[in-house]
DNA sequence: CTGCAAGCTGGAGTGCACTCCAGCGCAACC
DNA sequence: GGTTGCGCTGGAGTGCACTCCAGCTTGCAG
């Protein structure tokens, strides 16, 4: 059975190691195994679990939610029905994130448009601010 | 001469009171114009750079990014240009943002799958993990 | 004239997600 | 057998962006 250092894991998931012992001990990981004089070695589990929560991260779910999903994960195959709603409504949460970040890009993006008409028309006055 | 009371700040820019209060601290906003009995009245220009604040936040810019491009706004119109490029350079980071982002949730939906097909053969042995 | 809402100040507190630190153990390499 | 490196612990600190608070003044409605 192999087994991954923390060393390891950190070069794998891109967690920093201190991140790892923070996730185990907000029970985002489960308790991750010792050998015997202590020092962590994951599981294969472990970082596919952790492949889960970068890419739950990483699309801004809260740290506390993540906790929800990883009881769930642990309570057993019952909880895959659960997990698939959860799953779910966050994509839902971050289509919708997309939809709002291209609205107000757009509104940049005639900011942008503002300043560079009043560049092409060098010596008028205007209030630059709007 | 139109002056907002920051109620009306508030309820137009969406921004909390506090929120206001603290942008001034900072110098994200110059200095408020008082009224006689030292209430801030804020001006049309105030309230349009709000609206731009408002833009930058939400797309993400970081505050002290906003700080800096408040005082190009501040030295006047010589400053344009530098305007335009980091507004560009913001735009541009957006961009990344989207791709980052659209990436993160195409994985997503690949483990959301992953959970729906196990779901739909309910008597399999599978770790729910990855 | 009495309330109550709105606003003021400086400073402290909050929530999130880490990140750092001191002081320690263990293993292994020269 | 020293020192280098990886890892351990509990707890404190950080950075960001607000948010709240006590104690006060001002504005306006009834």
């Amino acid at each position: 059975m192999v087994a991954y250092t923390p060393g390891q894991v950190v070069e794998e998931t891109g967690f920093s190691l201190d991140t790892l012992r923070y996730y185990e001990r907000i029970g985002l990981l489960e308790p991750i195994g010792r050998n015997a004089s202590g020092q962590r070695r994951f599981t294969e589990g472990d970082v596919s679990w952790l492949g889960m929560v970068r890419c739950l991260r990483d699309t801004g779910m809260p740290i506390a939610e993540m906790v929800r999903f990883a009881e769930l994960v642990r309570a057993g195959d019952q909880t895959i029905r659960e997990r698939v709603e959860v799953l779910e409504a966050h994509d839902r949460r971050v289509e919708e994130q997309f939809a709002d970040l291209r609205e107000k890009q757009e509104a940049l993006q005639r900011k942008i448009q503002y300043y560079k008409d009043v560049l092409s028309i060098p010596d008028g006055v205007y209030d630059a601010q709007g």
